[in-house]
DNA sequence: GTCTATAACTCGATAGAC
DNA sequence: GTCTATCGAGTTATAGAC
């Protein structure tokens, strides 16, 4: 069946749009199905159950967009234009709702174990996008060595996840307020990046551990 | 009325432990009864919806946990300390299912405006705490006057948030590097902050903007 | 594989007894 | 102020026609 939007594949893409629009709260097989066009019973019969659509639209969703991400992420050559990639997808994705959908599947982790592993398995794929971008970023500096790439994207996409979901509850300003900062603390970093090697070898003493 | 725990009371608390055990998208009027050992009328009647319950929880159960939290961060005195901090909080809140309570309120905030103003104003609040002990830390250091200690806190409060809800997707040692890699990144910084006259002129200059 | 119909249940909110 | 009883709507999941 190569061609034709499947019944299972509409019911998918139905599931993220009502998560989207109205919340994880709002999610039944009802709406889905009637944001597909198809049947209600359908559902059951590609599922079994509407948790397990659940699961499959976070997994698909996430990937979705860690595609998309990633293509401009690949473009980014400084921490200060990570921040403003940062921001940029903070306008479009919260314009779209995506910010939204994430903050869903989120809360319905706290106290669903299978949406858990699911969207963790999400936030993975999420970080094997950002390690190398963040990699590339330290790979030379002063920093070189010193800080795990994979434990370091880890933050910074949970830092940003953070401020996209507090954003919600916060006015435009105040957001602005937050990306700026961001921009003001790089510039504090890049101050130690461009550090001379006596100063790295006391930082790296700082750090107490592996300097690679 | 000042002894006796009364049915209004009793349904806040209830509404709290049901967001906490069973999250949101479980919360009805008769769950919330049922917790609280009261008639499944007496929502309506005290706060005539299940919406207004659900804001009136959000507001006092922030509150409560910033007044505890706040005690502890006042022993705070350096960058450091505060990840220690943090890290604790984790693991007692983690346990108790607190971050799990916010996570599902700022979920509800995302498709919820009345929610959202009231998770809104909490963490404002908590952001009270954290604002003076951000400031505290910085103040007289070579960051004294570059970084604006209420978008500092904000940040910082947001990042936590990140890593908080995320953590539910994550094993216990995945957690524990994020927690070690903050500290990595606490003594990078700490090196700008004892950094000497000349460097911090050189750090003002690259910020570009008002140094005190 | 998709549909309709339906069983068994829970929901918010109200009415009215006490 | 708190209770029980109830209505109408919405929910999951299944049964069975096509």
């Amino acid at each position: 069946m190569p061609d034709a939007v499947t019944t299972k594949q509409k019911l998918v893409d139905a599931t993220i749009e009502v998560v989207r629009r109205d919340g994880i709260a709002a999610i039944s097989a009802r709406h889905i199905a009637s944001e597909a066009g198809v049947s209600q019973g359908s559902v059951f019969y590609h599922f079994e159950s509407v948790e397990n659509l659940l699961v499959e639209a976070a997994t698909i969703g996430a990937r979705e967009r860690a595609t998309t991400w990633g293509r401009r992420l690949s473009h980014v050559t400084d921490l200060r234009g990570l921040v403003d990639l940062a921001e940029e997808l903070h306008h479009d994705e919260a314009a779209e709702g995506n910010v939204g959908v994430l903050a869903q599947f989120l809360a319905g982790a706290q106290t669903h174990p299978a949406l858990a592993q699911a969207t963790g398995r999400a936030l993975d794929e999420w970080l094997d996008v950002v390690e190398p971008v963040v990699a590339s970023l330290i790979d030379g500096t002063a920093l070189d060595g010193t800080l795990e790439p994979r434990a370091l994207a880890g933050v910074i996409s949970d830092a940003f996840i953070g401020i996209e979901l507090a954003a919600a509850t916060r006015d435009v300003a105040e957001v602005t307020e937050r990306f700026d900062l961001l921009r003001d603390l790089v510039a504090v970093v890049e101050v130690v990046l461009d550090l001379g090697p006596v100063a790295t070898k006391a930082l790296r003493r700082r750090l107490g551990r592996n300097a690679g």
